[in-house]
DNA sequence: AGCACTTATGATAGCGCTATCATTTTTTTG
DNA sequence: CAAAAAAATGATAGCGCTATCATAAGTGCT
């Protein structure tokens, strides 16, 4: 008496059935679907009238555990809320997505600690690849990427202790820059104004902070900064601490628009001329700071050419197109974009 | 002689590599991870050393495969750079993620068409449910998601034609109520500023004429709307069309917070007083709406708490607690904010 | 025709995990 | 303390697909 076990039958359509109902093997049907050139001509359209008329859907699953390829990228950034990030999430998902990749998408909220956790959990996806925001990961981060053995690029920044590749620039550098611009068009004092102080925006406060030194001036008492979430509300909160500290100051760099568009908001309530009595520099150039009013000045960064780049890069090593070691860290730069109000 | 055939090693850590280091079988590191409170203590520590010394990271192919269930839940939404859908997002994966499901986003880029490959593709990775983006799908993405036998939420605006389940609210009323109000205001000539056109913006402009119509007025000649999609500039754009047309004005309702900021700068660099001159109302009440001045009266929309709720009631569906029929259908309302540009 | 070669299709054996049922060990109970 | 019940662990057989090798059918060339 044979013991028969419950067979765990899903009422999916499967590539058997697909396959009975050509009439051909398994097998010519997989290849049907994944390399059509190298089925004749006859046989595919035979599976190809079978797979619509039973509603064939692969199993992803399935098709993962036997070819140990997943077709899919993980992408980990800080925040799913700030416009900067939906730019480069644009980018990777408009260069993938054509090429058959999926792209499972974290949030690490700013944490190192999570970002460590949403890389493990993806790690279980076997990703084709990985994409992780700044050069700050733990430890034990580094070391599972490092293990997965898999192509991962780290944006937003550049550096020079990549884990692998890497796409961004430099913010200290670009910090620095704005600032010195400001120096330069004659405003003496310049202030800061710093929200979330993540690590890349921590880095371009040292670069003002540089700036500031190397002119010969001093930034003491002209730095407002919260660890809270950047907001336009927060703008004008931070710059209205800094006017009531007393300190002279005819000029900010904010450490992103949100908070510069606040603080030109606070300014037309509080009745000081934007730039004459004091100019305003943001970061990022977002799409409304060329609307404002008046036009806010600031660093156009390259967020969507850092995405789509990243994703080229990956789909290269992935295809082997041997990325020479040297384009292996790119630094796309910056721009100074002068408006108004400066 | 037998003829050995090539074994397809991957140098991964599997379960048996765990359960040989444990001295289990591998069924019980399986329990152990799976629902540890069926392992006895004893075992349970003896196996999650080994998954430690070992660095053993599971495989969710194969766990998918084996137990057809993927913890995983597909959300579609139109736009990865609208802030309104960050919102969405963001609260899908806060419920999502915690309680162990991945969520795959895709993007269809307002189109049904392209809405309807990313059901097909998403399908093919058995997701456990779905949430997609307002009611309008095509007739056969309609199809694939009853057939497809899981939870489904359409989210964004309410309705009676659901597919399964359905959070949002009435964008029509929206609408109609913001222009309402611009009415009873005193505002006898209000327009309408409108981009990208997609359903919902349809059915708020919808509602913005039956609102006219109801008071007795005319809309006509004071509509301006395109295609493209939204931004700030636009909003600048569409106001200076519609005030160069000749026709009286002295109120606009844009179809959302973008245009009517863009709006709101026109109006400053044209010297037309808001709200004496031209009064403005947006949709969404986004952040900088309660910064900028004259603050902006809007429509504040439950976007969070949508995605919140569509995110609950798939795992209240997963999990068998009997959505009563009456609830599986949610009208969020809105609330109109009252500020100083109207 | 006969041979090498290419092209098209198929048979088989897993990929790494879990559902199912079976067995062993421990605990509870009369 | 034996019997019954519960708890813990294991053996087995797939989940649905594709890599690998094998075979069959067609092609060109001498």
């Amino acid at each position: 008496m044979t013991k028969s076990r419950a067979r765990r039958t899903s009422n999916r359509v499967t590539l058997q059935d697909v396959a009975r109902q050509a009439r051909v093997s398994a097998i010519t049907v997989s290849r049907t679907l994944r390399s059509p050139e190298r089925v004749a001509e006859a046989t595919r359209s035979k599976v190809e009238a079978a797979v619509r008329k039973l509603g064939y859907i692969p199993n992803r699953a399935a098709s993962m555990l036997a070819s140990a390829r997943s077709h899919t990228v993980a992408l980990i950034i800080p925040s799913l809320t700030n416009a900067v990030f939906s730019d480069v999430v644009r980018a990777v998902y408009d260069v993938l997505l054509p090429k058959g990749y999926q792209v499972i998408l974290g949030n690490s909220h700013y944490s190192p600690l999570e970002e460590e956790r949403l890389i493990a959990t993806f790690l279980e996806q076997t990703p084709d690849a990985m994409i992780v925001t700044g050069l700050d990961q733990t430890g034990y981060a580094r070391k599972l990427l490092e293990h997965a053995g898999i192509p991962v690029v780290q944006i937003m920044e550049s550096g020079t202790d990549v884990i692998d590749m890497n796409v961004g620039f430099s913010h200290f550098q670009a910090g620095r820059e704005i600032t010195r611009f400001l120096i330069e068009s004659g405003y003496g004092s310049v202030g800061f104004l710093g929200a979330r102080m993540d690590p890349r925006t921590q880095r371009r406060m040292v670069g003002y902070q540089q700036a500031i030194d190397d002119a010969g001036l001093t930034w003491k008492g002209r730095i407002a900064t919260t660890p809270q979430a950047s907001s336009v509300r927060l703008g004008g909160e931070l710059l209205r601490d800094l006017l009531s500290s007393g300190q002279t100051l005819d000029a900010v760099f904010c450490c992103n628009d949100d908070l510069a568009m606040g603080a030109i908001f606070e300014c037309q309530r509080s009745n000081i001329q934007v730039p004459d009595d004091l100019a305003i520099a943001g970061f990022n150039d977002l799409e409304p700071s060329a609307s404002i009013n008046p036009s806010l000045t600031s660093v156009l960064t390259p967020r969507y050419p850092m995405g789509k780049l990243a994703a080229q890069m990956l789909l290269d090593a992935l295809h082997r197109k041997a990325t020479v070691q040297a384009n292996r860290i790119v630094d796309l730069g910056y721009q100074i974009v002068r408006r108004q109000s400066t």
